[in-house]
DNA sequence: TATATTTGCTTAAACGATTAAGCAAATATA
DNA sequence: TATATTTGCTTAATCGTTTAAGCAAATATA
C-alpha cells in the first residue's frame, strides 16, 4: 500500500555518505560544493525519485510559494482567462496558484481571504465582489506584509496596485460608435456607481453624451447588478418607456444578452430599431443572435500584468505598496447589434 | 512595513507562563488541559489576533489540507460548477483546494500532477484531458499512495474512484425523444472513441438506433474533438451528404452550438428540418436561438460525491483504492431545438 | 492509611529542509 | 618556506507545530 516512505534529502545523503546539508546545498548548486558531488547527488536523487518537500522549505523559509487569487467567479472567460495568464507567468518562477471564488458574495470573499492567510501564500491577486464595501478583511492582508494586487474591480482607498482597463474611456468609444450609427437615444444599464469601474463607465457615458450634445435622461442611466434575469428586467423598462431609446449601452456582457433576449422576444430590430452593446467580450457574444458588439478587456495582458507586479515584490524591485495603477486600452469589438450597415 | 512578526504558539505561552505544548494541546481542545487553561489560551489567541502556522503543523503532521483539482479548463459550467461543490464540501471539513487547468493538453496535465505533488496535496481529483491516453502520471499518484478521484473524464485502467453519468443510458434517452419527434435518420458528432464517455455515448447512439430500428450509416458517425469550430466543420459535412440526416445528436454542446450556427446560416429549420441534440447544459444553451436541447450531467452532485469519496479515504472508510463508480442518471432537458411541437 | 488512577501540565524529539558558522585540506601568494 | 585564501565539506541550530513520554499533584479505590 501507502508505505512508500517519500525519499528525503537524508536518504541522498546516506547513500553517498556525505550530510544532508551538502546534499541541499548540491541541489541548489550552491559553489562551494564540488562539481563531481554535485552531479552525484543529482544522480541519486534522480534514481531515488526525489520529490522536495516543499512544506519544509516553506516553513524554513517563511515563504510557501503558493498565490492566492481571488475571482467573483472562474466561469466567465474574462476571469478563467486572467487566470490562466497569472498561473502561466507565475508558474515559470516556481510559484503555483490557489483560486478561490467569492461568487460575488462580501462573506465568502472574507472566508476565502482567511483561508489564504491561513494557507500562508506568499501574495494575494484579487478581484473584489460586488458586495464588498467593507475594507477591513483587505486591510488585513496588507497589514500582514504580504503583497496584494487588484485587478478589474478595485479601490483606491486601498492604496495598492491596481490592473485593469480604461472604464472611462471605453464609454466613450462606445457612445461615440453610436453616434456614428446614427443613434440619438443612447441608454446605459450600468453596474452599481459604488463599484469603481462602474462608476467611471457611468461618469464616461454621461460626459460623452455631453461632448456629443445627446440628450441626458434620467430614465436611460439605470443600475443593475448585470446578471441575466436582471439585464431583461431592465430592457423591459426601457422597453416600457414612452420614449424609447435607439441603443443601449449594457455594462456587461451577461444583461446584455438578457436585454437581446426581452428585444427578440418583442420583435425588435436589432440594431434597426434599438443597436446594442455589451462589455467584456464574453465568447457568447459571438455565438448569439444577433452577435453582440462588446469591448475586448485584454484579459491576457491584465493577468500577466498582476503576475508580474507580485513578481517585483518578491524580487524586492518594489518594496512599500502604494496605489500604483496599470490601465490598458479597451478595444471596441463592433458585431451586428450595434453594426447598421452590415444589416441591410 | 511589514515587520509585523507573526505571532505563534510560543507567544501566547510566554503570556500565560505555560509551555508551548500546552498551548497547542488547549487549541486543540486535548482532554488532557483544564478548561481554565484552554479558556485563558483561546483568548490570548483572539487577543494577539494568532493564526496557527499551516506549514509548521503540515509538515508536522505530513498532511497539508490542501487537495488538488485538475480539470481540462474552468470556464465551462459544468467544471467550475463541480469545482464549487467540491470546495464546499471540502472546505467545511478544513480541506483548501488548489485548481489547476490542463487546457485538454496532455503535457500540461503533466506538469499540473507534478506541480501538485511537489505542493503535498492530500489527494487529487481529476478530469483528464482528452489527449490523455498514457497513464503514467496518473500512476504515480498512486504509487505515493495518495488518494486519486476521478470524475466525468475517467479511465478504468486507472482502478481508482470515478464519479460520472450514465453516458451509455443518455445516449438511448436522447434517441428515443429524438425518435418521439418523428426523426428517421440521426446523425451523431461524438467525441473521440478512445476517451471512456464518448466511446460510451457512441456505444449508446449505436445500441439505440438497432433498438428502434433505424439505419446505422457510416457517414451519419462522425468522431470531433467538439470544440464550436469542429462542431461547424461537422455539421456542414453532414449538410454535404446527399442523404442529410434529420437530426444531429452531438456530444457536446459547444460543437452543437458550431453546429447550430452553421444551421442558421443556412436558413435551415431547427427543428422541423434538422433536429439538434447537445450534451452538457451548458447556460449558452438556454442562450441561444432556438435554444438547444441537452443533458444535464449533475454536476453539484459529481462535485459533492468526488469531495465525499476523497473524505472517505482521510477518514480510513475506505484504505485500497479500487475502481469503484458512482454513476448519475442525467437528465434531458427539452428545449426548441428538437421539440417540434412548440415550433408551430 | 496505602496504593492506584486520573489530571494537568512539562520536556524533548520529531517533521524535512535551509543556512550560519566552523574546520581541515588544498591551493595561492609573498 | 611561511602565511593567506579558497575549496569542500560538516555540525548544529532553526522554522512553528505536534506528540510521545514522563512526572508531580490531585483524586479515587481498597
Amino acid at each position: 500500500m501507502n508505505t512508500k516512505k517519500k525519499t528525503t534529502i537524508k536518504d541522498i545523503a546516506n547513500v553517498l555518505n556525505i550530510s544532508a546539508a551538502a546534499v541541499s546545498k548540491a541541489l541548489h548548486d550552491d559553489s562551494r560544493i564540488s562539481d563531481k558531488t554535485k552531479k552525484a547527488v543529482k544522480q541519486v536523487a534522480e534514481n531515488l525519485n526525489y520529490q522536495p518537500n516543499h512544506l519544509a522549505s516553506a516553513l524554513r523559509s517563511g515563504k510557501s510559494k503558493l498565490v492566492g487569487v481571488i475571482v467573483p467567479r472562474t466561469n466567465s472567460n474574462f476571469f478563467s482567462s486572467v487566470i490562466q495568464n497569472i498561473e502561466e507567468v507565475l508558474n515559470k518562477e516556481g510559484y503555483n496558484i490557489i483560486i478561490t471564488q467569492s461568487n460575488e458574495s462580501f462573506k465568502k470573499e472574507c472566508n476565502n481571504i482567511d483561508t489564504l492567510l491561513f494557507t500562508q501564500v506568499d501574495g494575494i491577486i484579487a478581484s473584489m465582489a460586488n458586495e464588498t464595501v467593507d475594507l477591513s478583511y483587505y486591510e488585513k492582508i496588507k497589514s500582514k506584509g504580504i503583497p496584494l494586487i487588484l485587478f478589474d474591480r478595485g479601490e483606491n482607498n486601498l492604496n495598492v496596485d491596481y490592473i485593469g482597463i480604461d472604464d472611462y474611456n471605453s464609454s466613450h468609444v462606445i457612445v461615440e460608435h453610436l453616434v456614428n450609427q446614427k443613434c440619438k437615444r443612447i441608454a446605459h444599464i450600468g453596474g452599481f456607481k459604488r463599484t469603481r469601474i462602474f462608476n467611471n463607465r457611468i461618469r464616461g457615458y454621461i460626459d460623452a453624451l455631453k461632448k456629443y450634445s445627446l440628450p441626458l435622461d434620467d430614465e436611460l442611466l439605470i443600475e443593475s447588478n448585470l446578471t441575466i434575469e436582471d439585464g431583461r428586467v431592465k430592457m423591459k423598462q426601457l422597453l416600457n418607456l414612452k420614449n424609447r431609446p435607439d441603443a443601449v449601452y449594457v455594462a456587461g456582457d451577461y444583461a446584455a444578452l438578457g436585454a437581446l433576449q426581452v428585444l427578440n422576444e418583442n420583435n425588435i430590430n436589432i440594431p434597426n430599431d434599438i443597436a446594442l452593446v455589451g462589455f467584456g467580450n464574453e465568447p457568447f457574444t459571438d455565438m448569439v443572435t444577433p452577435r453582440i458588439t462588446s469591448i475586448n478587456q485584454h484579459s491576457e495582458e491584465i493577468g500577466k500584468q498582476a503576475a508580474y507586479t507580485f513578481l517585483k515584490y518578491v524580487k524586492k524591485e518594489i518594496v512599500v505598496q502604494t496605489l500604483n495603477k496599470i490601465i490598458l486600452n479597451a478595444e471596441l469589438i463592433i458585431r451586428d447589434s450595434s453594426n447598421k450597415k452590415t444589416s441591410f
